[in-house]
DNA sequence: AGAAACCGTTGACAAATGTCAACGGTTTTT
DNA sequence: AAAAACCGTTGACATTTGTCAACGGTTTCT
């Protein structure tokens, strides 16, 4: 279960991980299962773990006065499930995480993983190249979000999240765009004729 | 010049600089002086280097197929401005960069960056720190923007972000926050009712 | 197998926001 | 000192998007 991690992390780095880094990680990281539904974080707790996503697909929102969700986050394979803000603040989480399928999670507090990039240089590599990617890809969308209208956000989105499409609900995609589900309806079914 | 930039750094790493350390920064940053409305990166260029601001004020925008600007960050002093997509992918920037005030700077390059980064630990340190806080910040504006309405925006900004407000007209605060400035200038004529 | 929940769609209407034009009061430039 | 550019505001109107309700076709649960 570990080897798709392992995998990950050298690959990302561009770094060989030795046998004894690969045991020390594999020791490290703790398996965890979720059922559909199951949430890995509730709002109001501190988010305790960052989960790597061996199998299945995430959502993290946040739920506003009426009880309407906002979706901020979508996770597949190979995302790590986080609250950012929580888990190195130590605050109270704004928002939830759960699973929208069945997911195979391996998980790691901070502390952990903090040691785990004192002790594998590959792993401190990993989180660099995985900040800056976040970095970069948050940057795009709080730029699409501000300058395009909806159509063109979700046309942009569908370029390059065609798996996420294929994975998620239309409602989850229209939240995650930050339209409702009605909206997103009316564009795709103006934008074919 | 320099002592700002240090001060920042040892501040933020909650490490003292050896004297070394200290010339080795001076000797690295050169200081760059913008007037009011010139350039620090132009669309279509690959943004070279980072710069910390020392004094004044910057805004960094895209340019739709209207000609309309969009801000996505506003920088007053003791920010970096700096398009990382570009800098670190070496592609051509999608933004502009420009001074709104006289603004003196302090420059580096990304590879002279990563150099201090190998020599100093407190800048090690600080990078870490300033990638940690950026990405909070741009989750939390993120959220706000898909979740709430222009109005809550806009009080949530004024919150948190007073001096943006005394130092920048309302026109580019509008913008950043993804309006017009007429429905600015209506929300907050009402909100005072 | 039947009931319930979920999902996407559509219509009618309401609310939020954008567009365009104009104005007066600044500030900046010449 | 005059001219120009900039800035915030307002009105009238257009456009986009949201809200609410209903529907039929799934899929999921029991």
């Amino acid at each position: 279960m570990h080897a798709k991690l392992i995998a990950y992390i050298s690959q990302y780095a561009n770094l060989p991980l030795t046998s004894e880094e690969q045991a020390l990680i594999v020791a490290t990281f703790q398996p965890k299962k979720l059922r559909k539904k199951q949430y890995f974080l509730q709002e109001g707790d501190v988010c305790k773990y960052a989960g790597f996503i061996v199998k299945g697909a995430m959502r993290q929102y946040s739920v506003d006065d009426k009880g309407a969700e906002h979706i901020v986050h979508l996770f597949i394979e190979n995302y790590w499930a986080n609250d950012r803000e929580s888990s190195t603040m130590l605050t109270p989480s704004f928002y939830n995480i759960d699973a929208w399928e069945d997911t195979e999670l391996l998980i790691i507090t901070r502390a952990e993983m903090l040691d785990l990039m004192n002790k594998i240089p590959a792993m401190a590599q990993m989180i660099r190249l995985m900040d800056e990617r976040n970095a970069i890809a948050s940057q795009r969308r709080l730029s699409s979000t501000i300058s395009n209208t909806a159509e063109k956000r979700y046309e942009e989105f569908a370029a390059h999240h065609q798996q996420f499409i294929q994975r998620f609900p239309q409602h989850l995609i229209a939240s995650y765009l930050g339209i409702t589900k009605e909206t997103l309806s009316r564009i795709r079914n103006q934008g074919t004729k």
